[in-house]
DNA sequence: ACAAAAGTGTTGGTGCTACACCCATGG
DNA sequence: CCATGGGTGTAGCACCAACACTTTTGT
């Protein structure tokens, strides 16, 4: 840092080659399965092959502007749930240059707002199939995963996922698939009757041919109000 | 994306001011506290601030390199414990230029091998006293301390800030210290035993004033065997 | 003998897991 | 009346928090 703290420092990249991008894992769920949207890369080194969204920080903007500006292309509601989750840095990342880029990823509520921008080149995988992607996106898909597997268990990001109205079995169906584990009905509402973070909507199910559930919402303030307190939210 | 992925694409630094820049966290802990490394600001904008421990990161150099070069210049031992934490890229974060940091913090068994280039612009500070760095340190510190304290729950790094050998009592110190609560002796104790992870050295402590503790090594071959099976260390 | 820290068990409560049946609706 | 998923309780076990006294050493 001593180059950098005294004023006759110059910006290293006015010399070098350095450019800095975001990319960015756009997750969705579809009640069967958690997926990842994926773009067709043109570049002649990786022909054939997908990559995550990304694209270049530029010096006037904010890396997390950048992130949501790159999800804006693709989605067309708010990013209430853009985590920051690592800066891959290897020198030979990628082949045109030193390019340093930090992940981000978000959730997407699958089915209940159309994506912009969905052609043959923007396709949706579920996450189990990807594998072979570009650079080292494979590695970026991975750390994401793993990120929002922690975050689902640890926080209630999973009702992003969801529409504002949701059913115990769809709320349990979403952590079964994402976390690719089995849950026990009984218990997992008790679980959730003992966080005491839902709230009874008085609604229930309508036109469906069975016994119509009832339906739920989380109560967001009262998890803020808990959460500064340090109670987490664990299934 | 599209810009970097084709072929025609050229690094947005040749014609803009970007640099990218580590910052680390250097933690140690000395029975009765938790102290970082902090260097004197030279910088007129920050005149007698403190700021964290920092370097640009050169074209040829992958990041996490350029943080244990920066971690090289202060400790003299192998760094087993760096973390990357968060990547800060705010816009005006730093008054010369636009320079995108991330920060890594690192731990330091304090007194058992002497810092080099310590001198009156390199100083140890508690971490409870810390505030008014320069730059965004302020809040890069508040992350990374927030991060060591959830990873000393959740993983084996706090045996990095003991000697090889340690009693029970100086383990049950270093969580009271570093996250600031009291644990009582007895549960404390029987967790561990349960874990199963301390090898019984047969060693005691010698010339203290005192009936001598047992002195215990952390089994890492076997945590490592089990944390790959999903077990987690929680105290 | 005393000071100082090491070491050790029990109890009550809470949370977890495993498990099976009746209910409400649409067709 | 049948098919479908919705909704409910209990028992055994593991873990947790709270709590006080005896042991070993040096001085």
């Amino acid at each position: 840092m001593e180059e950098i703290k005294n004023s006759t420092w110059k910006p290293i990249s006015l010399e070098h080659k350095l450019a800095f991008s975001v990319d960015c894992v756009i997750f969705a769920y579809d009640e069967t399965s958690l997926k990842v949207l994926l773009i067709k890369c043109n570049m002649p080194q990786f022909k054939g092959q997908w990559s995550l969204m990304g694209d270049l920080v530029s010096v006037q903007e904010d890396i997390e502007d950048a992130a949501k500006r790159v999800m804006g292309k693709y989605t067309s509601y708010a990013h209430y749930s853009l985590e920051q989750v690592y800066t891959f840095g290897s020198v030979n990342r990628h082949p045109l240059g030193r390019v340093i880029s930090t992940a981000y990823y978000t959730l997407f509520k699958f089915g209940e707002e159309s994506l912009r921008q969905i052609d043959s080149d923007h396709q949706w995988f579920e996450v189990k199939d990807v594998k072979g992607l570009a650079f080292d996106h494979d590695l970026i898909l991975e750390e994401c995963i793993n990120k929002i597997r922690k975050s689902l268990r640890q926080s209630p990001i999973g009702f992003s996922f969801l529409p504002e109205k949701f059913t115990l079995s769809h709320l349990q169906n979403l952590y079964e698939v994402v976390l690719d584990i089995q849950l026990d009905k009984r218990n997992f509402r008790r679980k959730l009757k003992k966080l005491d973070l839902l709230i009874d909507t008085g609604e229930t199910q309508r036109e469906v041919s069975h016994r119509p559930a009832k339906l739920y919402q989380f109560n967001f303030k009262k998890y803020r109000q808990k959460h500064l307190s340090g109670i987490h939210f664990e299934i």
